[in-house]
DNA sequence: CCCCAAACTGCAAAGGTTTGCAGCAGAAGA
DNA sequence: TCTTCTGCTGCAAACCTTTGCAGTTTGGGG
């Protein structure tokens, strides 16, 4: 029987080896095999490979879930996304990951479907399994999230909540810079297609859309709420057209080519007859015919950052469980909640063009003010 | 300090109530609450309020993991995917979610990049933590994946190995189709981009697609191993002109769109010059002009498909733990594991042209084996 | 009035691991 | 030779639940 990971207790019936088995057949105590592991300078060198070879042999693995129950860190993360298929969240994902894996973390993401009661659940549900969540845009309200923040440690993307640690994209500057761009190449005709109600992304984009349009004398007629996606946007090409607005800031990528592709089968032309903006800057934009202009949110960092937040701040409490004192969040401590703001910038590209009354494009359209548009915007 | 859920061994110190904390304060049993919960038919109904109203105010929620340990059930299936950008997975990732959340399961999903390694690493941190993995499109040997289903149940799909339950499609069937609707529209000199080196599905198409082009008496070049992403596919744009062949099938989606944005850079045109075909139909497929002509799998009944095997085969097996007997695979059990095969479809659109010395593309090209190719060839 | 079943509830073991503490042997120092 | 220290190992409690079994109470039937 030698060559196969057997427990000695029961002939035939293959079942993952425990620390007791390792122990069982190495001749020391399960502490020494515990420590093997855990702490190897603790342990007699010869010793400690006589316990690696039987470990070997078995096939042993320490049990995450029981080692968690007793040292209160899972070393995990959760990532909770609103639509895994929205091209703006892999991204994001993928840096997050990366971060969290140079730090020995693993990563579990999971999806709701834009449904704030399944991000509810799955903060539940991950709760006990991970040592804090990444919470990506949420749909939840406030109120439920800083409820479940006493659960499990949270940091939120894309929201601002009291006390918490937060990550957010300057979504509100770059909703400005693309209307202030539409403005700059005359149109006074605006319409913003709004995202998902629950959206703190929206609020923000819809209030700065709102300013500058008004500052620059300009009208937006806000469309929405409307589900963030593809359809969403074609779904609004025929009430775009009827509106007679001339240029559209939409609420992501996603939404902007929706639409684009809804008007092209209206046969109205992009950016001809309507100029239309997105936001995120997703791999989508540059393929799109013609391409998209867009505003830039930096996901990688933003992703990075959320690891990091969440990591510090972890350290600093033992989380739940544990032996020694200390454990849990003291409630002053929960004050040190840092809120991380990143930069976003206006990304122009082929699918805004000159408003009506101009007969040609002004090659520096976006220049209307020089120099505070400068650094934040960039032109493919 | 009513309202504040705050235990009542040190004040000011928040930590999650445990089944202790609600036994004290409802003055019963922890067995009670612990059957409150997990069996509430078997409390008295007066006293079932009171623990709920206790297990509320402290704000109690079972600790999945510590339940696991017992149970050896922890009602979450892990999902690892290779890369989570490539749109063939989120379609994926979405359906086996929805079926698992209908069965009671959470889907924990992870990305490995492409990296062997980090695929065998998820495994073995997800391995406790979850009650089976799909591992989707995997990129390790076929040895490691037998090795480490001791370990945890798997469902491989897109890929065979002996003994594992196992979901796949038929690409085979697909890369014959597209290689016999590129034959039948003239082209006599094909080229296949293949995609990441240890991937099933690259071998099987690699397999049909020359055994197709071998009996049309056509010459297959096989380029590659190649990251089967868009810059994957933009980079071979040089090779394919050089090669001069007439037409393509690249791995997936994601690889022949970046090859006609390449040749379209290299003032190559598609389908007049070279006729592209890719793989997957991703919601990409519909949004590249020339639209793609490519081969449809069945993304989301894989998903689904996957997640039933699993937890079919899972729920006749109480996995590790537990106290009842019977814990455990029994080997022979291992031996009745399904493979489920998934058709796959041509979907022909605008990426496909005639080959050289066709003056006009024959309207019915796609006919030439009329009867076998009808259920499976579709037009847009 | 007694017995028995039914309906609840408590007891304690179990699941796999970590870790403070204590014990032990051997070496180094006095 | 006697301490003291160091390096290693074992002991047992603890983490939070679930669950078979046994105990208690209550009500009904005979």
């Amino acid at each position: 029987m030698s060559g196969t990971a057997v427990t000695a207790t029961t002939e035939g019936v293959r079942v993952p080896a425990t620390i007791r088995d390792v122990a069982r057949a190495s001749g020391v105590h399960i502490s020494t095999v515990s420590r093997t592991f855990s702490a190897p300078h603790l342990v007699n060198p010869e010793t400690r490979s006589r316990v690696l070879a039987c470990a070997e042999h078995l096939g042993y693995r320490p049990n995450r879930a029981a080692r968690a129950l007793i040292t209160g860190r899972t070393h995990n993360i959760g990532l909770i996304v609103a639509d895994i298929a929205n091209p703006f969240f892999p991204p994001l994902i993928k840096a997050a990951e990366s971060q969290a894996r140079s730090r020995d973390y693993h990563v579990f993401v999971a999806d709701t479907n834009e449904d704030p009661a399944a991000e509810e659940e799955l903060v539940h549900a991950l709760a006990k399994q991970v040592d804090g969540v990444l919470l990506c845009s949420p749909r939840m309200s406030n109120s439920l999230i800083e409820q479940l923040s006493r659960e499990v440690a949270l940091v939120v993307i894309n929201r601002q909540v009291a006390n918490l640690p937060a990550v957010v994209m300057d979504v509100g500057q770059g909703a400005r810079l693309a209307v202030e761009h539409l403005l700059a190449l005359g149109h006074r005709n605006l319409a913003l297609l709004g995202g998902p109600r629950g959206s703190w992304t929206n609020r923000e984009i819809r209030r700065a859309a709102g300013t500058a349009a008004r500052t620059g004398d300009a009208a937006l007629a806000v469309l929405g709420p409307n589900p963030p996606t593809e359809d969403g946007g074609a779904a609004l090409a025929e009430p775009v057209r009827r509106s007679g607005v001339t240029a559209v800031l939409a609420y992501n990528d996603l939404m902007a080519v929706g639409l684009i592709e809804g008007l092209d089968s209206l046969g109205v032309r992009v950016p001809q007859d309507i100029s239309v903006v997105g936001i995120d800057d997703t791999a989508l934009s540059r393929r799109t015919r013609p391409k998209l202009t867009t505003v830039a949110t930096p996901t990688g960092a933003a992703g990075r950052a959320a690891v990091d937040m969440l990591l510090q701040h972890d350290a600093a409490h033992p989380a739940r469980g544990g032996r020694g004192a200390g454990r849990g969040f003291n409630a002053d401590d929960r004050r040190t909640t840092a809120q991380v703001m990143l930069q976003t910038e206006l990304v122009i590209r082929d699918s805004t063009g000159p408003g009506p009354h101009h007969g040609a494009a002004p090659s520096t359209a976006a220049a209307a003010a020089p120099d505070m548009v400068a650094s934040s915007t960039r032109r493919e």
